[in-house]
DNA sequence: AGCACGCCGACT
DNA sequence: GTCGGCGTGCTC
């Protein structure tokens, strides 16, 4: 019998996108299954590299082989499969749907620990130059690559391989090493050992305490070497004898790493639910026994009560023997969310966010591997958890942005959770108080069964009252400085009467730079056409999008003039001005410097929440899920930076924005204050959300998007090409137009080629096109086709990326 | 991706 | 005449 594996190797590129079979040698047998990690050689020289097993089969004889020379699987990386026939199918339409590497797709399913590393090393065979053996291999028998390609020998170094003194050796690492000890387990029966016992020569104490110990023991219980000899006085050199006589086996068990161990949850209960939320839950549960695959839309405002919601449909899957996934974003999957989730369901929940270290997401994925976790909380990619039987998969806050990934495979989490649920027979709950228009559109029509939540669920809690600031007119007034009179006063009286301010500084797309104000130069990067952005704390000039550095200049470099001042508002900028106006309040700034450091973001909000500020000043990311009763007053000091941007979600995401952070506002029984100031208070982005009312927005941007022809009412594909040639870029763009225009139908638009906002990065130019349609059956064959004659173009340097509904169109 | 094969310019 | 440039093809 021959055996044969379909592999998929660990190389990303359009050529190697396809299955390459494998022989397995009998020495692995039956060890190879399909969804197992593998190491094989592929391609010239020995080069070896990680695979995933597709599949496997069987020929009677080689006769029946149409492949000829096929290779042997070298090792195999895993004990049982890591990936089920769902994750591989779920892989595979991934792949599809994305136009992303089938390779890809599988390495993100899984967590980062269980990607290969590579090292390559020179091996000694022969006797070599003096001068290479003493410098370079000092008596060591093989020597790094990299090291090698350090020296100066390298090149005879290669010469030597001609003639085969040298050999070359690469290594597959497998990095997810879990943490084991030593333990023990019985192998013999109660009667066997007091026959043993018998036998024992006279005065054998040590030996007839183990004795003794193992006919104590249940059968099958493990024990561990080092807690047995400090327990028990039974020491490892005793049980090392033990095994000799054959009474155990001594195994590895494998530890846990359990990140929230040393904390205690105090448990919680459920709470009762009001008419709306009831409602809700009946409904989602009535599908969850229904076996259909509806798609929920949960709307409710902040503080309505959506998470007890989802909390206790997630109790009811669990009831039902089922498990369940809970999605959000990564910036709420603070301590907060978690020790909820932690107090209603204890052990059963698992968490995966990229606050843990890169052991601990591992050890968080083989506990609901091994089936001890049925509730799985986490960022975007917790998607791909290996959960069976599913029950519901919740995404809470599903408008943000961050649950499409921004690079290879482009996936949205929705989609992905609507496939799976549709595979499980599940319900999928989107929740958020501001959906995403094309949700609520959905829900509108029927697509998604609509469930509101109107009322708020702490009853003393009173929205807060919200006023718009016009910065033109505080312009006018003379010295234009980050507040207003209006707000300047406000924070005043609430540090007056001991409250908390919030304020945020809404950075996206806008941020300090410096600019000569004789003739009004501004310090472009060297490698982007975008100006770099001003750091306080380094003393330094850094670019965005490349990550170039510089000193801060004292001259003007164009004219030579001593005018160069910085513009615009940076975190840091307003935190100044912030301690000038105020000395006595306590300020915590938090923005990507501050909270660059691990944990460095829980540890600001606990020292906030804790009161050991008066004014918390942040960037977006303090608007979103943060709970602090002491909070009376938040500020928005720029609320249109976002509404200028070439984006049709400009609007859509400002007002989201300023939802959200209103929401912060007076949360228990003191009533909360909003001060938004803008120089564009007459947009409706802006006014809605003053009156906080999302439906007054929705059918307002609706009829904006209807006009524009974007989404929801047409789909969209944004392609993007760059290469460190203009020219190339572009002419590729206008030739991908071309071939799209002889399949399109005419009510699809295509926008462009056009170059991106920011055209060249990193000293690649970027061009893009942006296709809207309806209906297009054969777009996606069109795409591939594309991309497959592409490939002459793609050696030569250009990259082309293909985004199915992208969320930034800049 | 990474390696070998192969066919044209500046060197021993 | 050869060393080495990088265009092209292939990897079970």
């Amino acid at each position: 019998m021959i055996y044969v594996a379909e592999v998929i190797v660990d190389v990303p590129s359009m050529q190697t996108d396809n299955a390459y079979s494998y022989l397995i040698p009998d020495s692995l047998g039956d060890e190879v299954k399909v969804g197992m990690r593998v190491e094989v050689p592929f391609g010239k020289g020995n080069r070896h590299v990680q695979g995933f097993v597709l599949g496997t089969h069987y020929y009677q004889s080689l006769a029946e082989l149409d492949n000829h020379d096929m290779k042997e699987i070298v090792s195999v990386l895993d004990l049982a499969p890591v990936l089920n026939d769902e994750m591989l199918a779920l892989a595979d339409e991934m792949a599809k749907s994305t136009f992303a590497f089938k390779i890809t797709c599988l390495q993100t399913m899984l967590p980062s620990v269980m990607r290969a590393s590579y090292e390559k090393f020179l091996v000694k065979k022969s006797e070599l130059p003096a001068d290479i053996e003493l410098q370079l291999f000092a008596g060591r028998h093989e020597v790094n690559w990299d090291e090698a390609v350090a020296s100066d020998f390298f090149p005879r170094l290669m010469g030597l391989r001609q003639k085969e003194s040298i050999d070359v050796r690469y290594e597959v690492k497998k990095r997810n090493r879990s943490k084991v000890i030593q333990g023990f387990q019985g192998k013999l029966g109660v009667e066997e050992y007091h026959e043993a016992q018998k036998g024992l020569r006279k005065g054998s104490t040590q030996k007839e305490n183990l004795l003794l110990f193992l006919q104590d023991s249940p059968a099958d219980k493990v024990w561990s070497i080092k807690e047995v000899e400090e327990e028990f006085g039974i020491s490892r050199n005793t049980v090392k004898a033990g095994e000799k006589s054959g009474w155990l086996e001594i195994v590895e068990i494998e530890l846990q790493r359990d990140p929230y161990a040393d904390r205690i949850f105090e448990a919680d209960y459920h709470k009762q639910l009001n008419d709306e939320q009831q409602s809700a839950f009946n409904q989602i549960t009535a599908s969850m026994a229904s076996e259909s695959h509806d798609t929920f839309l949960l709307q409710g405002v902040t503080g309505s009560g959506k998470t007890e919601v989802y909390l206790q449909v997630i109790a009811e899957a669990l009831e039902q023997g089922q498990s369940a996934i809970m999605l959000v974003p990564e910036i709420s999957l603070t301590p907060q969310t978690v020790n909820r989730f932690k107090r209603r369901f204890g052990d059963e929940v698992a968490v995966l966010h990229s606050g843990l270290s890169t052991g601990e997401k591992y050890d968080e994925w083989r506990k609901i591997e091994r089936k001890e976790a049925r509730v799985v909380v986490g960022a975007r990619s917790a998607i791909f958890a290996p959960l069976e039987n599913l029950g519901v998969i919740v995404i809470d806050e599903e408008h943000e942005s961050s649950y499409k990934q921004d690079e290879s495979p482009r996936y949205h989490a929705r989609d992905l959770a609507q496939w799976r649920a549709e595979k499980h027979q599940c319900p999928v709950v989107l929740g958020s108080a501001t959906p995403c228009l094309e949700s609520r559109a959905r829900a509108q029509k029927g697509v998604y069964q609509w469930l509101q939540l109107n009322q708020r669920a702490v009853s003393a809690a009173q929205l807060p009252s919200v006023s718009v600031v016009d910065l033109r007119v505080e312009a006018a007034k003379g010295q234009m400085q980050s507040f207003s009179e209006t707000l300047l006063t406000k924070i005043q009286d609430r540090l007056d009467k001991n409250e908390q301010s919030v304020l945020m500084l809404n950075r996206r797309g806008y941020s300090s730079f410096v600019m000569c104000r004789d003739c009004g130069f501004v310090l472009p990067c060297q490698n982007c056409d975008i100006s770099l952005t001003l750091h306080m704390d380094s003393k330094k000039m850094k670019c965005h999008y490349c990550g170039h550095e510089e000193g801060i200049p004292n001259v003007c470099p164009s004219c030579n003039g001593h005018k160069i001042r910085y513009f615009g508002t940076g975190t840091q900028k307003v935190e100044e001005e912030l301690k000038e106006l105020f000395p006595e309040a306590r300020i915590l700034r938090m923005d990507v410097d501050t909270t660059r450091r691990k944990g460095a973001h829980e540890k600001l909000l606990e020292q906030f929440g804790n009161h050991e500020a008066d004014i918390l000043l942040g960037t977006q990311m303090i608007a979103k899920g943060l709970d602090f009763p002491e909070v009376t007053l938040v500020g928005v000091l720029n609320a249109d930076t976002a509404l200028n941007l070439p984006d049709f979600r400009s609007a859509e995401k400002t007002f989201q924005l300023l939802t959200q952070v209103s929401g912060r506002a007076g949360r228990a029984e003191k009533a909360g204050e909003v001060v938004i100031q803008t120089f564009n208070p007459d947009h409706y982005a802006i006014q809605y959300a003053q009156e906080q009312n999302y439906e007054g927005f929705y059918k307002r941007e609706m009829v904006t998007r209807h006009q524009g022809n974007y989404p929801p009412f047409f789909y969209t594909v944004q392609i993007v090409a760059s290469h460190e040639d203009e020219n190339m870029a572009a002419k590729k763009m206008y030739q991908i137009v071309l071939e799209l225009q002889k399949v399109l139908s005419p009510n699809s638009i295509i926008l462009g080629p056009t170059p991106k906002t920011v055209a060249r990065v990193n000293n690649r130019y970027f061009y893009q096109v942006v296709l809207k349609y309806k209906q297009e059956p054969a777009l996606n064959e069109a795409l591939r086709k594309i991309l497959n004659d592409s490939q002459l173009d793609i050696r030569q340097g250009l990259k082309i990326t293909i985004d199915v509904e992208p969320q930034q169109f800049i």
